[in-house]
DNA sequence: AACGAATAGTTAGTTTTTCGAATTAATTAC
DNA sequence: GTAATTAATTCGAAAAACTAACTATTCGTT
């Protein structure tokens, strides 16, 4: 007989199978095909390409991934050697860079998420899109719960 | 208006949305003292957890990660250095190792567990019946879906 | 205008995570 | 009883993550 849980653990726990489930989807069993990336880098060009061609600041992308600026930059510097952004003056703040996608980034990019794309589908294909919906906005909500609550232990 | 999305990059999002979720509310910040541990690691000591007194062996963690043994062969030395579990020898094969549970290993999961619950609990108290429902089910329903390819494909 | 505070990003140093390939030891198959 | 397979470890290398210290620029206040 199984040992009743709470809604509370049972949803946590199910969060974490879930999120294995997902990095294992990522993981192409063709490896040839997620061609010379990784998927951590794969993330980070796929927040560059939404914001093609105008290109987008190093703290934003590290917002996005909420990650420190430094795992970031190290990131970026990695893309940057293997020609698939560029660093780029930012126009009105000369402290900033502008991260830009290179022609050869959104080529590595498509082909990568196009293949990942159709697993998702695959995966996600027994929500609707309302239900898609639902869930988006109640994990904003909780996750804006979590973060007031960090807010007022610091 | 906003621009309508592709069903695909609407997966894509979530997926991104769930992984930052789950490595983001599951880092308990009081990681002040030596309980410290890694997500990753965490995620290994649920593993041996759920196995709990039997113990189980290296190639088993490694098929539930989907990891090479390489792999969780090191994340062991962490967790062993770190008092959390123990190596001993299986007794039907020499070769293999039986991976168990210390006490303290235990105190750290369940204090992580206790913790990740206290935490849904307080963001669930803002929730309507109706919406926490509706979320648990999709969590089910997105499970469901996992289990189910897995299944096939073995 | 000038000073200090805050912000953007980089660099250095460390640890963790991951992989493939080579290695050791034990077991199974024929 | 030898060959093949399996379980686990080790090594070398790269990527990923963090903190802390640092440079350069901008903002804010007086």
């Amino acid at each position: 007989m199984n040992q009743r849980k709470s809604e509370s653990e049972q949803c946590w726990q199910l969060m974490h199978e879930i999120d294995f489930f997902l990095h294992n989807v990522c993981k192409i069993p063709n490896a040839s095909s997620l061609h010379r990336i990784t998927f951590a880098q794969l993330r980070v060009l796929d927040i560059v390409c939404r914001h093609h061609p105008e290109g987008l600041r190093l703290k934003d992308i590290t917002r996005e991934l909420n990650q420190t600026a430094a795992t970031t930059s190290v990131a970026i510097d990695t893309l940057v050697k293997n020609g698939f952004v560029v660093r780029e003056q930012d126009e009105h703040d000369r402290r900033a860079v502008a991260i830009r996608l290179t022609p050869e980034g959104q080529k590595i990019r498509d082909n990568n998420a196009k293949q990942l794309t159709k697993r998702f589908d695959e995966a996600f294909a027994l929500l609707s899109e309302e239900e898609r919906k639902s869930f988006h906005n109640t994990l904003l909500k909780i996750w804006g719960t979590f973060n007031n609550n960090q807010k007022e232990e610091a």
